[in-house]
DNA sequence: TTAGGATATTGTATAAATTACACTAAAGAT
DNA sequence: ATCTTTAGTGTAATTTATACAATATCCTAA
């Protein structure tokens, strides 16, 4: 058999991204609550169809600014899912995106009626998701997980200015784990990636931690050298 | 603006393979020379479109089978590339799968008149390839470099039965630098994945090595328990 | 038969990294 | 003033990584 005689065939082709943020104490997802069939009602991740003259990762960032608001987000590439069966309304190929952000320097804005609303949800405890979202999600999580343990990847889900606790805060949550407290500084700050400032938490009622931001520019010399982060 | 109003566009959806093998101390990888316009002559991964009936991974190992004559190869996804303007006849989105095969084991025998041959390279020395296929090469490339050091998968590459030289020649073939001897012979027998045979290397002018061979059953255990490899 | 060439095989000492573990300091609340 | 809560810090023991060289075995060729 000829592979050329048989028809040309055409498949439907999306995005799908995976935003997660960190707030209080609980790692978070972007969904949105889809307004119309199928899966009316339901939560899902954002996504919809990719145009012919744009390339995949704008079309990432073109499908999520206009259902999230947020806009200029770093995404990667996470995987893409196409099984034959997993949009009921015919077969639409579907790559999903990985993402991280400060909850508190975006705010939420779609501009697109075909979302209710764009709102985080713990990823701890999810009701079911439209599509196979909740597989998607999986992969993500798992890479996720994966990655904080070769780079120093924390600091996108937090504020600019953090304490050292609320960075090991979010290590155990997302490694689902508890660490070592003086481990864990002594290993954080061997890195160099961090700068201490000479500012205190605010307003908080017991004995105010140290506040420090993370150093980019030393990160991305060091990245370029080779140089990796294990945990 | 609402995106249901656009017109629902079409794209082609093909699937791209990234088939390595090891043979005369080499890194090889399995190519196409192309029958027909674009890029005929060139060399190119094997790679078709996806049937609108088939699942991804499917279309991945029928077209490998169809292309170069290899079945049952254990495929994994690398990762998705559809710039605009990666194909010159329109838009094409391709998802890149990546395997390791013991070359030995198979025989390649396209069924396809699309392909010329199917034939091992050197990746030490290619030419030019078709389409953006150099750049899918080089993420396939990383991936398994990146993949070696943590997993021991250098086993998919090598004969049944193999001496701790030639594992430790592919480790240093792949990673591009030399490797300790005593240490890498101590850190590989420490995973205790290794089955010692009471056989050794037959027709060679020196001293003959032990063979061993990989306890895939351990292995598997292993993995479900969780366990890592680090080289 | 023997000497030479090629690769196989093995251990140890040192340095570096990881782990386990508990008390004092600071700040606000009562 | 004292209580509560979280911040901040060091060391000893263990494990892991690294650097390094001599002997063993087998074949070849003189």
């Amino acid at each position: 058999m000829e592979l050329n005689d048989l028809p040309k065939l055409h498949s439907d082709f999306s995005v799908d991204c995976v935003v997660f943020g960190f707030d209080k104490g609980e790692l978070r997802i972007l969904l949105i609550e889809r307004a119309e069939e199928p899966f009316k009602d339901f939560l899902a991740l954002p996504g919809n169809l990719v145009y012919d003259n744009e390339n995949i990762d704008q079309a990432a960032n073109r499908v999520l600014s206009e259902l999230t608001g947020l806009n200029d987000v770093y995404m990667e590439q996470l995987y893409t899912f196409g099984d034959v069966n997993r949009h009921p309304q015919g077969r639409v190929i579907t790559v999903a995106y990985f993402s991280l952000i400060k909850v508190k320097k975006h705010t939420l804005n779609p501009l697109s009626a075909y979302a209710k609303k764009a709102q985080w949800f713990s990823v701890a405890d999810l009701q079911p998701l439209a599509f196979d979202h909740q597989q998607i999600l999986e992969k993500a999580y798992k890479r996720l997980q994966n990655k904080i343990r070769y780079q120093p990847i924390g600091f996108e889900l937090l504020p600019e200015k953090f304490t050292l606790s609320q960075l090991q805060q979010l290590y155990e949550v997302i490694l689902e784990k508890p660490i070592d407290k003086r481990n864990f500084r002594k290993k954080i700050l061997s890195f160099g990636l961090l700068i201490e400032l000479d500012e205190k938490q605010k307003n908080v009622s017991h004995r105010a931690a140290k506040l420090y931001k993370f150093n980019k520019t030393r990160y991305n010399n060091l990245k370029k050298m080779g140089f990796s982060f294990e945990l």
